[in-house]
DNA sequence: CTGTTAGCGCGTTCAG
DNA sequence: CTGAACGCGCTAACAG
C-alpha cells in the first residue's frame, strides 16, 4: 500500500501564520489578499510562514466577515416549451442553492425572441443587479444592451443562446455547429449506405443556434454522406401543429425520405406525423433536448437519438460563473463546459 | 415583461427572527435546528416568524460557528492506466476545492484488484476518517471490510466500481449494464443490416463492471441484431501488448469480423492491430473511457465511438456525497447521477 | 508601513 | 424551558 501525502491534522489559521511570522493578523491578511502597503521583506516572511504551515483561507469565515451579498437577474423566455420550462425549474433550484451562499436570483420572464422587447428589458433592468444571465439573441439591439450593462460593470453571461458579438463575460451553452455535426454523423451512420433524402426542420432561421446547428449538419452530411440528399430547410416556428402539417407533407411528397433532423422544437408534431404515416420505424429521426415528450418518443422507437444540453448543469454553471466573477475567484473551465449529450434509448438518465 | 417574485433585499438573520418572535437567539436556534426543549407554542411562534421573514440559515456562518472539519480517504488503484491516472488528478482537484470547505482528502493508492490487499487496506484505515471513497471490488472480503467501516460509523461510497452487496452509503459511477446496451445499440445501428461477427474484449471477467457491460451488450445484440453473431469474450487483462496479439489473431481468423466492443482497457493494442490489418475503417470499434489515446483513435477514424464516464464529475460527486452525509444535508440525486456519455468525433469536449 | 479592535451570523456553553 | 454571552476565522476601519 502506498500512502499519499497526508494533510495536516488541523488547519492553520491566520493567527497561526501571524505568530509564526512574528507579525500581526492584519499584515498577514494584506499579504494573503495581495493588498498594497507591506514591505517586500515582510511579505517574504509571511509567505514563508504560509507555505510552512500549509495555510489555506477558510472561505466560510471570509465570506462571513466580508458580509457582501450578490443579486443576479436571470432573463428567461416567456413561452412554455418543455425545454424552457425545465430550464426555469433548474434556475429556481440553483437559486435555492445560491441563497445559502448570500446570493439572490430574481427570475424575469420576457419575450426573448423579440429583439426590441429583450433589449428593452435589459435596458430597464434595476441597477441592483451585479450580474445577469440572459437567454440572448444575436441582434444589434440586444448586443448594445448587453454591452451597455457590461460598461456599467454588470457581469453578463449568455445562457443557452449566445450573442457572440457582444462583450458578455461568458457563454453558458453548447457549441451548436458541433451539435449539428454530431447529429449528421449519427444520421449518416444510422442510415449506413442507404440512398435517399434527409429533411431538416428548424424553428426559425433567424435564431442563431438553429442556423448554426443546421450549418454543422449540412457540412458533414454533404461532405461525408453523398448517398444522402438534404432537402431545403423547413421552418416550423417551434410550433407543434404547424410542424405536424409540414412533416406530413414532407412524408407524402418524398417517398424516399430516410431521415429527419429537427434542430428546434415542435417535436410532438413530428412524432404525430411520423406515427400517422406508418413510417416511424423506417425514417431516422434525430432531435434536440431531452423532455418528457422526446423521452417517450425515443423509448417508443419513433425517435432514434436525442442531442441534449443539460439545463441543470447550465443553470448551476451560470450561477457559479456569476458568483465567481463577483468574488474575483477563478472558474475551472472544464467543469463549466456544457457538453453535447447524446441519448439513445439505452443511456437515458 | 413578467417579473418573477423578487427576493428580499437583505437576508433575515437569526436575530431578526428572534426579535420578530419575541424570543431570544438561542430559542430560535433550537427551533431552526429541530432540537428538543421548546414549548410547542413557542415553536409555532418562531416558525411563523421564520416563514414571514423568509429566513434562511447562512451556511458560511453556521460552518464557522460549528468549526467542525472532515477528513476523507480516497482509495484508488495503483497501476497507471490512463483512466485511473485521470481519476487521481480529478480527486486531487476535488481535494483542493474541499480544503476550502474544511474538508481534507488523503489519497491512498492500493492494488484494488487483489481482494486481500484491498480489504486489508480498508481494515487498516486510520480511525481519523469520517468517510471513505473506494474503487471497490465485488468480493466477500471487500464487502466485509466495507460493512465493518460502515458499522464503525464511517461513511463509505464506492467509486467507479461498486460492491453492491455491501452496506456502502452510495455508489458513484455509471450503470454498467446500460453502458453495454448503449454500446450494442451503436454497434448494431452503425453496422445496419450487414452480416458478420462481433468480438467482445474484456479486461477480466472477474471484474464486475466488465462482466456487466458485456452482459448488457450481448443482451441487446442477440435480441435486436440477429444479423450479427457475437464471438466468445476474450480477456485482454487490460494489457496493451496482450490485447494487440489477441486482436490480431481475431482479425486474421475471422475475415467477416465486423465489430469490436472493448469493455475494458488495452485500447492501444486494439488500435495497433486494427491499423496494421488495414481494416481499421471497415471494422466498427467501440470502447470505453475518453483518454488522450482513445481521443486520438476516434479523431483518426480507427475508433467509432467512446462510451465515457466523467472522472471529474465522479471525483466531485464522491466528495459532495461524503460531505453532505457528514453535515447531515440532503443530496440532489440528479446532480449526483453519473451519466453514460457517448462521444463521437464531433462532440468531443 | 504595521498593529488593534470590533464585528459578520451562528452554535454552544452556562446560568436563570 | 429560556436567555445571555463568548468565540469560530476572517475583514475592515482606524490608530499608531
Amino acid at each position: 500500500m502506498t500512502e499519499g501525502a497526508t494533510q495536516p491534522m488541523v488547519r492553520a489559521t491566520l493567527e497561526d501564520v501571524a505568530r509564526a511570522a512574528g507579525v500581526s493578523l492584519a499584515t498577514v491578511d494584506r499579504v494573503v489578499n495581495r493588498r498594497e502597503g507591506v514591505r517586500a521583506k515582510t511579505v517574504a516572511r509571511v509567505e514563508a510562514a504560509v507555505a510552512k504551515l500549509g495555510y489555506r483561507a477558510d472561505v466560510a469565515a471570509a465570506r462571513l466577515a466580508r458580509g457582501q451579498s450578490f443579486r443576479f437577474a436571470f432573463v428567461l423566455p416567456t413561452g412554455s416549451n418543455s425545454f424552457m420550462t425545465n430550464l426555469s425549474e433548474q434556475v429556481q433550484r440553483a437559486a435555492d442553492w445560491l441563497a445559502g451562499q448570500r446570493g439572490f436570483i430574481d427570475i424575469l420572464h420576457v419575450d426573448v425572441f423579440d429583439p426590441d422587447v429583450l433589449a428593452g428589458a435589459l435596458d430597464d433592468l434595476s441597477p441592483v443587479y451585479q450580474g445577469v444571465a440572459v437567454v440572448a439573441l444575436d441582434h444589434p439591439k440586444v448586443r448594445d444592451a448587453i454591452d451597455e450593462l457590461t460598461a456599467r460593470g454588470v457581469a453578463v453571461v449568455t445562457l443557452v443562446s449566445d450573442a457572440p458579438s457582444s462583450r458578455r463575460l461568458h457563454y453558458v451553452g453548447i457549441d451548436n455547429p458541433a451539435a449539428g455535426r454530431t447529429a449528421a454523423t449519427l444520421m449518416g451512420r444510422f442510415l449506413a449506405a442507404r440512398e435517399g433524402k434527409v429533411a431538416v426542420i428548424a424553428g426559425s432561421l433567424s435564431l442563431r443556434d438553429h442556423t448554426e446547428r443546421q450549418f454543422g449538419f449540412h457540412q458533414i452530411l454533404t461532405s461525408e454522406y453523398p448517398n444522402l440528399a438534404t432537402l431545403p430547410v423547413i421552418e416550423g416556428r417551434d410550433d407543434s401543429a404547424r410542424t405536424r402539417e409540414l412533416t406530413a407533407a414532407l412524408l407524402k411528397r418524398h417517398t424516399d425520405l430516410r431521415g429527419i433532423y429537427c434542430c428546434g422544437a415542435g417535436n410532438r408534431g413530428i412524432a404525430e406525423a411520423l406515427e400517422a404515416s406508418g413510417r416511424a420505424r423506417d425514417v431516422v429521426w434525430i432531435t434536440h433536448e431531452l423532455t418528457q415528450h422526446t423521452r417517450r418518443f425515443l423509448v417508443r422507437g419513433t425517435l432514434d437519438a436525442i442531442i441534449n444540453q443539460d439545463p441543470g448543469h447550465e443553470a448551476r454553471s451560470a450561477a457559479r460563473v456569476l458568483l465567481a466573477h463577483c468574488m474575483e475567484e477563478p472558474i475551472s473551465p472544464d467543469q463549466e463546459r456544457i457538453r453535447i449529450d447524446i441519448f439513445l434509448r439505452d443511456n437515458l438518465p
